[in-house]
DNA sequence: TCTTGACCCTCCAGTGACTGGAAGCCCCAC
DNA sequence: GTGGGGCTTCCAGTCACTGGAGGGTCAAGA
């Protein structure tokens, strides 16, 4: 199977697949051609990868997963861990976010939009909050 | 003021700082020696640029949302129009976030996590999901 | 006067996870 | 043999910093 091929069925971009092999991930044959040679397990490593990015996990979980996937005496522990982990990052990211969408969403509200220069926006980024400056 | 000075009133680190003069959002007056030396405007200037980027703004959207705030002939709408669009992405971002969160609490949920190699974690990660495939 | 330590300077490299582009083979159909 | 698409490598760029090396400057204390 070459790239082309794999990148379809995965949906990754032949650029992600040679990065991937690049940093380790996957070690594809070659053909006498040069040409990057991939058995199904391969592919199937790449998919894994592919659904696994998609749930946020950085490269270095991944690496980890992958790991786990190929080893029949792992511990669903170790697995359950890195999973537990990252969704506490994304917990926490969402409230990061949540946070400065209240915040804007305020703003964004409050502000006329329209030709003149007052706004509020502007005055809140200039303006030291109450919460700054102490401790 | 030196830049220790304003890195401790702005709580944004020298190295940034630094940075922020390197690709022109500030621009500080030289002491003989060669220290970097900032007026009040320069100070808050900065300390608009740290709300911001908590607000999560781009460093290209900051450096709009400064010449509007220097800008006294500005239109809110202008500020509004950049404040909105961040917010759209923000809530983009959030939703984002969100279908992982469902997705990974549902599948740490159900795994076991002990010391058995069986695990809904990584048999979902190995297998096309429907939604896969198609189109 | 000398030393110490905190501060400041510049420049370069690295981060994460790709992505774009240049330059150049390879293969197949016409 | 020619054209076009696919494949190769390698280098540079993204974003917003951050770390570190190597070295100058300043003020207080011995």
């Amino acid at each position: 199977m070459n790239i082309g091929e794999v990148a379809e069925r995965t949906g990754l971009p032949p650029k992600t697949i040679r990065y991937y092999e690049d940093i380790g991930l996957v070690k594809p044959l070659r053909d006498t051609n040069g040409y990057r040679a991939f058995r199904e397990s391969e592919m199937h490593k790449l998919a894994f990868l592919g659904r696994a990015r998609t749930l946020g996990f950085s490269i270095e979980d991944c690496r980890n997963l992958l790991a786990l996937w190929e080893d029949s005496n792992r511990a669903s522990a170790d697995v359950r861990a890195i999973a537990k982990e990252h969704l506490a990052q994304i917990e926490a990211k969402i409230r990061d976010l949540q946070e400065m969408r209240d915040t804007l969403s305020t703003l964004v509200r409050d502000c006329a939009g329209d030709d003149r220069p007052d706004c509020p926006i502007l005055k809140s980024l200039g303006t030291e909050y109450a919460s700054e400056r102490r401790s």
